[in-house]
DNA sequence: GTATATGCAAACCGTTTGCATGGCT
DNA sequence: AGCCATGCAAACGGTTTGCATATAC
């Protein structure tokens, strides 16, 4: 009954950005945004939660999955580390704490950074984002 | 003459920070920092500009290179893209603009750009860097 | 002489792609 | 019925690695 509230849940959130709600985007959704908690998900560990989960879905289609939420706008991609890709369950802006040692990547506390001066965008140009690491090592 | 004057210099950049100034790396240096103006190249370009140069180096050296420079304080690594990464020979803080459609990275024009409430690390951690990318796209 | 840097080619690893199959509307 | 999503396995591309050779001190 649960499981049914939340896959009507996410089945609008799907129509709501115009993705068919399959079996697997339905599932996979239900890991990235069912608890109503914020994280941020690499590809390879959202597929072994899903293995976990028992959930029959390939890899390929986590990243094909991962990839159309984010251009649909349900996800934002966050880029730190040369090798992986996150992605992101919130959607306002917001900066990141990096850390380096463990790879976990967590929003910053509070949100009261703020920036000043922000330059113009060149002409021609547009904005699409301004993205904020705060890159963190551990204390010896 | 003004090769030798170069050589020199690049010899005490790498000397100072207890690098053996062997050939490919006072090459590559020159080729990074020796004309004083700054720019930001990625491992593969710099193998291209050295070729380019007749200057023998192979690519795996130019990878180790890099990142002996930026390990050694030298250089910054910027990671803007999942695929490529970065190196800046500007060594204080300040942000980027990365052009999306070209793969360019530039500097902010101005250095006014200041935030305000940076959150403090967490306990038994420290900043190593606050690193902001204002992402650009071409406006139609 | 010894430690360290270099070159080469092969391995690596997260990601992407092509194509045949299956599912949604 | 038609379009779109999925799965599989192979390809991709930037980066790293292992090891033999060459170079700096």
């Amino acid at each position: 009954m649960m499981d049914t509230q939340d896959k009507f849940c996410v089945t609008n959130w799907l129509y709501k950005v115009g993705l068919r709600p399959t079996q697997q985007r339905i599932e996979l959704a239900n890991l990235l945004v069912g608890n109503n908690s914020h994280q941020h998900i690499t590809a390879e560990r959202l597929f072994e939660k899903a293995k976990e989960a028992k959930i029959s879905v390939s890899l390929a289609t986590v990243y094909n999955t991962l990839h159309t939420f984010s251009e649909a706008g349900l996800l934002n991609k966050v880029i730190v580390d040369g090798a992986r890709c996150y992605f992101d369950t919130r959607l306002d802006n917001h900066s990141h704490f990096y850390w380096e040692d463990t790879g976990q990547l967590t929003d910053t506390p509070g949100n009261f950074l703020e920036i000043k001066n922000l330059p113009e965008p060149p002409i021609n140009s547009e904005i699409t984002s301004v993205d904020i690491i705060i890159r963190l090592k551990e204390k010896n």
